[in-house]
DNA sequence: AAACATAGCAACCGCAAAACC
DNA sequence: GGGTTTTGCGGTTGCTATGTT
């Protein structure tokens, strides 16, 4: 009992510091990723070897995607799968190629997350004043009612793309995603991700049928055959209209009850591509509204002609 | 500037399946 | 075939960075 405790004191726990994780690279460049538990028993490390080898997966294997965030196609394919699979993390890493079962994991679980909390404060009445004063929320969406014009920052598309860039450029097994990913045709299609699709439903909720295309069109006229995603129609299900008619009451659409289908306080992005726009050249479109959505969301969206004015 | 809230990430734990003896 | 060890997975926790008030 009493040599058991102190070999359990033994045992390293936390952060792993440089020495280790070379000590450990070295361990698996002789020998491969196994045998894990006789870098303990050899001395090596005072780690355990479930601790090793979550280490070696996690953080030191090659190809991983350290530090990059989600792109929208993964955040689609993560969501589709689990869809799928249920919580089958592994199973789901499978297909994001550079991605952990844990990054997933995490991933998912900062999703629900969000979730839970715009749910929580769609349920509550008097929640409405805080929800609009939490720009995390909803992306974009304290912008929405606001009837100004507020002026067009360029920082986020610079970020944006600078951003995509690092990402992508660092990690050449993207080809092998597009592989995976073409197993599942209906992934890539030109969807919202997920936070857009939150802010796309809960404009769209105010109409009487929040599925139907032509709401989608009034609302996001630049983007091409929008669907909700499974996610959505669960959220928007569940939404209460009260809180709906809280946050819009101020606001009238007669238009759009009668089918005479105008732009109600956006305007479309220009078919050059969001990328090509400059500072200025589309000044109804508030500065904050995109700035939740992934760095590459429009990357998957065909341009689209000029808007009819 | 400080306090608080939130998001993201890394790591641990318990359990189950697989592998080994 | 059964016991033990190893490996893998999913859930959870704790820490840190960042944003907000």
């Amino acid at each position: 009992m009493e040599g058991r405790r102190v070999e359990m004191s033994q045992i390293r726990k936390g952060p792993w510091k440089a020495e280790e994780d070379e000590m450990l690279i070295n361990h698996v460049n002789k020998h491969g990723p196994r045998d894990w538990s006789s870098i303990r028993s050899k001395g090596l490390l005072q780690r355990t070897g479930k601790s090793c080898r979550l280490r070696w997966v996690n953080k030191l294997r090659s190809n991983l995607k350290n530090g990059c965030k989600f792109t929208a196609e993964e955040e689609r394919v993560v969501i589709e799968l689990q869809a799928e699979f249920g919580n089958k993390w592994a199973k789901i890493a499978t297909y994001l190629p550079g991605r952990t079962d844990n990054d997933v994991k995490n991933f998912w679980s900062s999703r629900q997350k969000r979730l839970a909390r715009i749910l929580q404060n769609s349920g509550t009445p008097s929640s409405s004043s805080k929800l609009l004063k939490t720009k995390k929320e909803i992306p974009g969406f304290h912008d929405v009612p606001v009837m100004e014009a507020p002026k067009l920052s360029s920082s986020m598309e610079e970020l944006s793309h600078s951003k995509a860039q690092s990402c992508s450029s660092s990690h050449l097994d993207n080809t092998q995603t597009i592989t995976k990913v073409e197993q599942f045709p209906e992934l890539v299609n030109p969807q919202l991700n997920t936070d857009a699709n939150i802010a796309q439903l809960e404009l769209m909720s105010r109409g009487k049928n929040p599925y139907a295309e032509t709401q989608s069109q009034v609302f996001f006229p630049w983007i091409p055959h929008l669907t909700l995603s499974l996610e959505s129609q669960e959220l928007l299900a569940k939404l209460e209209d009260h809180y709906f008619s809280q946050v819009f009451a101020p606001m009238d659409f007669p238009e759009l009850d009668s089918g005479n289908v105008e732009q109600p306080f956006l305007e479309p992005v220009r078919s050059s591509g969001f990328g090509a726009k400059e500072e200025g050249d589309n000044p109804t479109i508030p500065d904050t509204f995109f700035h939740d959505f992934p760095a590459d969301i429009f990357d998957q969206m065909e341009p689209l002609p000029s808007p009819l004015v």
